[in-house]
RNA sequence: GUGGAUGUGGCGUAGCUGGUUAACGCGCCAGUUUGUGGCACUGGAGACCGUGGGUUCGAGUCCCAUCUUCCACCCCA
């Protein structure tokens, strides 16, 4: 028989069990994190209408969205969790309290050229904030201190969360007469970090933004010192823009609320040239680095929107919100070793069994599941050798023998597998048993 | 979408200017040890050399095509 060869499509990742131990504790501790906040669950279909996916239009999104038909019905797969929080909070809008605070923890998929760490299925890691008409600045402060938490119980300690607020930019570009490419000036601002000063002044020349605005641009951006110092010298400026204006108020605010939340100036920055491409965030952007790999980018990024559902309803809908790339940011760690895999097993004993009757392995099996230690039984039929050495590798820490001497006794032998010590215990006392 | 590479047992690799039984490490299985794993030793299974065509007396090695995967750009998590 002609056998298919077992393949996985490039860009899906696919994980052996230790690592997939690994991801799930990391996966864990940010669910964990999302819930300690307050915020709800949230489950969407993989699968929605593309007219609802695709409702705003053009862009990146069209090009790299799964798109298919069955039947008579145009579907697609979804491209982030964002759009369909949107489609969901226009739908229940009436059943929903607000403001609407929701996690989601899910995969999403793109299709587009595979790279490394570039995953065409990944996990997003969101929480959104969504306020019904209005939604305070404050909520802008919250999400950092909340990504604060996930990344010190991560194990991180040197990473920064960067700020920073759209609408200071736009207000920018707008006083120097360069709203129409506000956009493209946004990105070509964006890359700074990674292709430098020089080129950045020769992409705009490119768009043809003159020597004046450009001189302006640099001059904006090169804006340094702490926190506090940047925001005095942005409003030493002097620019008298609405925009610009109301921008660096709501920056302020988040900078003293951060505070409040007890970030401390280590672990965030004001940072001048972080915009991000996306085109809905309308003003307070955030992006995570680790400082120790500044190489990864940006682990953690997100926004502020000033109405979240307008392609699906008339009701005022302005949110924030937050996203951790989880396949992405296990797979870098991983790679990079920084991340240990320890776990191959997450049984914390293996019941072996030497009798043929199963009576008392199964027993003791259930007891000590009832006590909350993940147990399993080998159940097959082999020789004493095959079983121990199972548990050995897959690092399982304690085996549990139970053989013709041990019924006779009614006792089980608990073997710690890593200092080979053996004792015997009672089964009736197997209530009080410490691993 | 644009440009550049890659492809040898399950995994990681070797294979010299084309030459006959395709090598090594890890892993896997078995035994030395039938109430005890890790270590060691011994033995074993497992490869249509990505696929199709061509050059040649002869191709894992050269040529063409194709697929695959990877990398950079774009964009993004």
């Amino acid at each position: 028989m002609n056998k298919v060869e077992p393949r996985t499509l490039a860009g899906f990742m696919e994980l052996l069990p230790d690592e997939q131990i690994l991801f799930n504790q990391m996966k864990s501790i940010i669910e964990n994190t999302y819930k300690k906040y307050g915020f709800l669950p949230l489950d969407t279909p993989v699968i929605e209408l593309s007219e609802v996916l695709l409702a705003k239009a053009g862009g990146e999104t069209e090009k790299q969205i799964y798109r298919f038909n069955k039947g008579d019905n145009d579907l697609a797969l979804r491209f982030d969790l964002t759009v369909p929080l949107s489609k969901y909070v226009a739908k229940n809008y009436g059943n929903l309290s607000f403001p609407f605070r929701r996690y989601q923890i899910g995969k999403v998929y793109r299709g587009e050229r595979t790279q490394k760490g570039r995953f065409r299925e990944f996990y997003q890691c969101d929480i959104d904030i969504i306020g019904d008409g209005e939604l305070d600045i404050i909520n802008d402060a919250e999400l950092p201190s909340i990504i604060y938490e996930i990344f010190t119980q991560l194990g991180f300690k040197d990473f920064t969360i960067c700020i920073n607020n759209r609408k200071i930019l736009n207000g920018l570009f707008e006083n120097i007469g360069q709203k129409e490419n506000s956009t493209e000036i946004l990105r070509i601002i964006d890359k700074i970090e990674k292709i430098g000063k020089d080129a950045v002044i020769n992409e705009l020349e490119k768009i043809e933004v003159d020597k004046k605005s450009i001189e302006k641009i640099i001059n904006f951006i090169e804006i340094n010192g702490t926190t506090d110092e940047k925001l005095e010298k942005l409003e030493k400026l002097g620019i008298q823009n609405e925009t610009f204006l109301q921008g660096l108020q709501e920056l302020k605010q988040v900078v003293k609320y951060i505070r409040m939340f007890g970030i401390s100036d280590l672990n965030f920055k004001v940072d001048l040239t972080i915009a991000r491409g996306l085109d809905y965030y309308t003003g307070t952007v955030y992006e995570t680095f680790l400082n120790d790999y500044r190489e990864l980018g940006s682990v953690c990024s997100g926004g502020r929107y000033e109405n979240l559902a307008e392609y699906y309803t008339d009701k005022k809908l302005p949110g924030v919100g937050i996203s951790i790339g989880l396949t992405r940011l296990f797979y870098k760690l991983n790679e990079l070793n920084l991340v240990k895999v320890e776990k191959k097993s997450i049984s914390d004993v293996l019941v072996i069994p030497m009798i043929e009757n199963l009576e008392t392995p199964i027993l003791v099996a259930t007891k000590l599941r009832k006590l909350g230690i993940n147990t399993e039984i080998y159940l097959n039929n082999k020789k004493l050798k095959t079983k121990f050495k199972y548990a050995d590798k897959l690092k399982i820490p304690y085996v549990i023998v139970i053989g013709e001497d041990e019924v006779n006794s009614n006792t089980i032998t608990l073997k710690n597998m890593e200092s080979g010590e053996e004792r015997k215990i009672d089964i009736e006392k197997l209530d009080e048993i410490k691993l």
